[in-house]
DNA sequence: AGCCTGCTTTGATCCTGATCAAGGAAGACG
DNA sequence: CGTCTTCCTTGATCAGGATCAAAGCAGGCT
């Protein structure tokens, strides 16, 4: 079921979406030529698993458009997700051949995706994807050591709290920056993803939601419809440095 | 006072511990010789910072011999250990000036340094290195993704078991396989350390020590020397997988 | 020797978030 | 239209780990 995604008919590189964040984005035109010969798109369903930790994982992929979920899972049933993946994340790695993660699109997903012995192939000639790879990783590293004090340290308020910001921040980068501090998004995960993702159960993440709504840091009607009607006021329950520690 | 390390007299690559796991492993005689050529060393003493949170860093080093950690402190105190560099370990980032987290020597420590100018020409000249630390990087990738599972959904003695088990690992790796099962190790970090690595506190780390000691899961009688009679059983209080799902 | 100081252990109590349980809302589908 | 299913909320109770507190141990120093 899952292979039976619609296959997408090509589309041009040039009118790619993550074009300048992905991890061809340092690539020149003729490099990007001959990553558009071996590239294919897939499609997943809000729901379909991409891959399952442990299967044979012959490709690698940037997202495209959707949002997909990695999550480590315990033999008893307890589940970690261990990482998000937006548009222009990379998922697979070179030199391995099983999955370590459960993948699984959250929204519908399209993916750009590689064979991987090609995609190595290219990674030996062209220095330029290595070169992006190694910088998206790092970001990653530094993106799941946050994740780490989140987990690790952060109260369940705050836990909340910091992945609200984490979407507010990113719509807001999309949209105005003008509507001073005000912020609107729809959360896509469920709670039950939200707390697999903050180490919490699910009946606390609603608790903790509830209880940042009677205190006004959120609003929200329909169900999975966020307002953030004073950015700031969500920054100060993250627990985070609130100032970047620069001078004011 | 942390700059007053001692200089080392400079030594010879080819004699270097950890030539073959480092960053350099995959050069080539003549591109050693050029890292050869900008290496220096610098040495610190047990609990003396290497590094803090948000200083200026214009290097990168590996970790020769010795123990460092990297962690992260909130406002109010509260900390969370990020990372464990042990030997062939790497520090800093290619293209970032400030250090994102403090670095401390838990053990007397050096370090095999690089500025952060040469080193970067020197990445962008010999893609052996770019490539070698792509690889690592995946791996402390991996391991935070472990860690972040540790974090959010194991109990407090999984969360110990883990750790002992990680280091019983380590220095069975090291020394005999052979004793069936059984390992012995000091553990290079206080309590206070391994609360901060796993997200609690000392007393509990304390405590849950003493639980795997009356249950016969460990030995000890000199507080930080740590014996492991069958690690088989250390490995089944971990949580993790215990026979790696292959065929019997 | 005697006194610190840093590290560790153990006890008593508290509290945050988990667990168990029930019910509500909204869309899918016969 | 009614029923199912999925997702979400809320309540009651429990428990694992935090917090507060005290004391033990070992090494370093005078």
């Amino acid at each position: 079921m899952a292979l039976m995604s619609p296959k997408l008919s090509p589309q041009d590189c040039g009118e790619c979406p993550i074009r300048f964040q992905a991890v061809c984005s340092r690539t020149e035109a003729d490099e990007l030529a001959r990553l558009e010969k071996i590239k294919y798109y897939r499609s997943f369903q809000a729901g379909q698993m991409v891959i399952w930790s442990g299967d044979r994982m012959d490709f690698v992929a940037s997202v495209v458009t959707g949002i997909a979920t990695l999550t480590q899972t315990m033999e008893d049933g307890r589940r970690q997700m261990v990482g998000l993946l937006l548009p222009s994340d990379f998922v697979g790695r070179p030199g391995r051949s099983t999955a370590p993660y459960d993948v699984m699109a959250t929204t519908d997903l399209v993916m750009c995706c590689f064979r991987k012995k090609p995609f190595e192939d290219m990674m030996a000639a062209t220095p330029h994807i290595a070169q992006r790879l190694l910088e998206m990783t790092l970001d990653e590293l530094d993106a799941a050591r946050e994740w780490m004090l989140l987990l690790g340290r952060k109260t369940a308020r705050e836990k909340i709290a910091s992945l609200l910001a984490i979407f507010a921040r990113r719509y807001t980068g999309l949209k105005q920056l003008a509507t001073k501090g005000a912020v609107a998004f729809d959360l896509p995960l469920t709670r039950e993803e939200m707390a697999d993702y903050l180490g919490l159960t699910l009946e606390t993440v609603s608790r903790q939601m509830s209880a940042l709504k009677k205190d006004g840091v959120i609003f929200s009607e329909e169900r999975r419809h966020i307002v953030v009607p004073d950015f700031d006021l969500l920054a100060n329950e993250t627990g985070d440095d609130t100032d970047g520690g620069l001078v004011g």
